[in-house]
RNA sequence: UGGGGCGUAGCCAAGUGGUAAGGCAUCGGGUUUUGAUCCCGUGUACCGCAGGUUCGAAUCCUGCCGCCCCAGCCA
């Protein structure tokens, strides 16, 4: 990193601990718990604590922050490391779980106990909550919280060998029932129950709390930094601080590792709550986990997004304290940008309407070439057969057009791209009167790439020649709610977006008979698009719009429409 | 009404006592066989508010206001 480039307050921070010599190497961790799919808040994290080690030279763990088995299952497991993966980030042989620290743990448990720092409760859950006391009360101290450490070291080993039922007891930190810091009021440390655990099988029947395991794990593993934020993979910011740190204070690792939090990141239109998330899929609002409109990982990979994208959208976030809600156009923006450069041109017709010229002869295909990009001459041309009848873009006629519509309308001109000017004749109606069908006539001296050819029109549209072209079920996505921050609201429903999903059967030109999994093209003035991972087949095609092109066009025709009703 | 955190333009965000960077969006204009891309231009930000300290304050002090989080044997 350069003298001049900014840094974030926690670059600033691990900048600043290897100047001084603190530290020599940056040890950071992403510690998800695998209880559901990551999503685009996750991403930051991930970009986050993957990317300031590999800037320094350092390494990352990946944990699995797996101390509450019931929850948890191999699934997200197989999830989470597909998608930090598939993020480019790569954990090496730093694969670890909270569960390979339950022996460690359970020692430390004992060893707090003897310190007369832990003591066994046993009181219910509901009397723990009464003796907890309120925001503006202190709580109460439970009657069992005398115990002599004798007495609590032998519960504590007859909890761990299966002596109790759940909940019959809990081990708890002695700390302060009158903290103002709701965290410090004699938090639980372990509880029981009677599950296996996706990673411990069944040896254990007690299971350490988040914030009695995070800490000490970070201390296992000598993370120097241990970076956190609300509700994704860890904590509730600094509230947590005084007992991550308690806990190191009284059990003195080897290891002193620090703990800094970050504010997490909202994105407009979307959720990210487990809870909402979880109610999308279960109601079947969406197909799934990896359904293309999901904020998850799963589903923005399948939906096309580009990594190079997220990786700049997070970027472009920034890392601060401040709570967050960022627009779905700067996402948006990152995608086109990303894929502009990147992703080869095609033609595609996503509602057909047909133009038959009357004057080209029958029977006869002429082969155009295409450039793949126009910024881009390295990444070559392709050809497309034209021929007497083509598919043209319903959008793209218009009978009563507006004066600055420099599409095709009747009497007008356009340039079919890559191909001839042509000029509507007659518009074919069926009995409903419907417009099923333009009789044009093309100039012949106006084909592209010839010496003649250079006469002006002011529109171009894209276009399919019938004959060849490849069917194709087209899904156009759009965002999930309507709802600037659905977060924030309690019930969904309302806030959904009915017209998230459109399906359309287009035409493709020949050449997107190769389209690939995993590759994304530009179709020309719509998008961009890709072939659905799990349901595309050369055989049927299914393919995923990724995001629209900008449309100055549609602002203003909704603009236009704005002002109509304003007048109305 | 307890504790913690945060308030700089529509959305992000630099800035750490010397007179408000940058990105995205917006709005103009130019180029263009994608109304895309690209290029150029475009912002009087009461720096949450009010006082104070200072030659000088977004930066320091005091008070206030607003938003977020915390009362799981979840993470």
């Amino acid at each position: 990193m350069s003298e001049t480039e900014k840094r974030d307050f926690i670059r600033q921070i691990i900048h600043d601990d290897l100047e001084s010599g603190k530290h020599s190497e940056i040890v950071t961790r992403f510690p998800p718990e695998p209880n559901g799919y990551l999503h685009i808040g996750h991403v930051m994290s991930i970009c986050l604590n993957f990317g300031v080690a590999a800037e320094t030279g350092g390494r990352t763990f990946l944990r699995l922050d797996d101390t509450n088995p019931g929850k948890e299952s191999k699934e997200y497991v197989d999830a989470i490391k597909r998608d930090v993966h598939w993020l480019g980030f790569d954990w090496q042989d730093r694969l670890t779980h909270a569960s390979d620290y339950f022996g460690q743990l359970y020692e430390s448990a004992c060893r707090l106990i003897e310190m007369g720092g832990a003591y066994v409760d046993s009181l219910s859950a509901d009397e723990i909550r009464e003796h907890r006391g309120t925001l503006t009360e202190p709580g109460r101290n439970s009657p069992y919280r005398d115990r002599s450490v004798e007495e609590n070291l032998d519960l504590f080993r007859r909890m761990r060998a299966g002596e109790f039922g759940d909940g019959e007891h809990v081990l708890r930190a002695r700390i302060d029932m009158s903290s103002p810091n709701m965290n410090m009021r004699d938090p639980a440390l372990y509880r029981i129950r009677h599950i296996p655990h996706q990673n411990a099988g069944d040896e254990w029947c007690i299971y350490p709390m988040y914030d009695f395991a995070h800490g000490l794990s970070d201390a296992y593993e000598h993370i120097t930094h241990s970076l956190c934020t609300h509700s994704l993979c860890t904590l509730e910011f600094e509230d947590h601080r005084p007992l991550y740190d308690w806990f190191l204070d009284q059990l003195k690792p080897e290891y002193r590792p620090r703990q800094i939090e970050f504010s997490r990141l909202n994105l407009a239109y979307a959720v990210t709550s487990k809870r909402k998330l979880n109610t999308l899929v279960d109601e079947g609002i969406v197909s799934g986990w990896d359904d293309p409109r999901m904020p998850t990982i799963a589903g923005m990979r399948r939906r096309g997004y580009p990594v190079a994208a997220l990786r700049e959208f997070v970027t472009r976030a920034g890392v601060t304290k401040k709570d967050k809600l960022i627009e779905m156009g700067v996402l948006e923006n990152c995608i086109r940008e990303t894929l502009g450069e990147q992703a080869e041109r095609r033609m595609a017709v996503l509602r057909p309407l047909k133009v038959v010229l009357t004057n080209y002869p029958e029977n006869t295909v002429e082969m155009m070439e295409a450039m793949n990009h126009p910024g881009r001459p390295e990444l070559g041309t392709r050809e497309m057969p034209f021929s007497r009848e083509l598919w043209i873009e319903q959008d793209d006629f218009m009978e009563d057009a507006p004066r600055k519509f420099f599409r095709l309308k009747p009497g007008g001109e356009v340039r079919l791209r890559f191909g001839y000017i042509i000029r509507c004749d007659e518009v074919v109606r069926n009995t409903a009167g419907d417009v099923v069908e333009l009789r044009c006539s093309y100039d012949p001296d106006t084909r592209s790439g010839t010496a003649s050819s250079d006469r002006k029109v002011k529109g171009t549209i894209h276009w399919v020649s019938c004959e060849h072209a490849i069917d194709a079920r087209v899904r156009l996505y759009d965002r999930l709610f309507n709802e600037a921050n659905p977060n924030a609201v309690d019930d969904i429903h309302g806030a959904l977006n009915p017209e998230s999903l459109e399906i359309v059967d287009g035409k493709l030109e020949p050449a997107l008979a190769e389209l690939s999994a995993g590759q994304a093209v530009q179709f020309e003035r719509l998008g961009y698009f890709c072939a659905d991972e799990k349901e595309d087949s050369a055989a049927a095609r299914v393919i995923n719009r990724i995001v629209t092109l900008r449309d100055s066009w549609a602002k203003l025709e909704k603009q236009a429409m704005q002002q109509q009703n304003q007048v109305v």
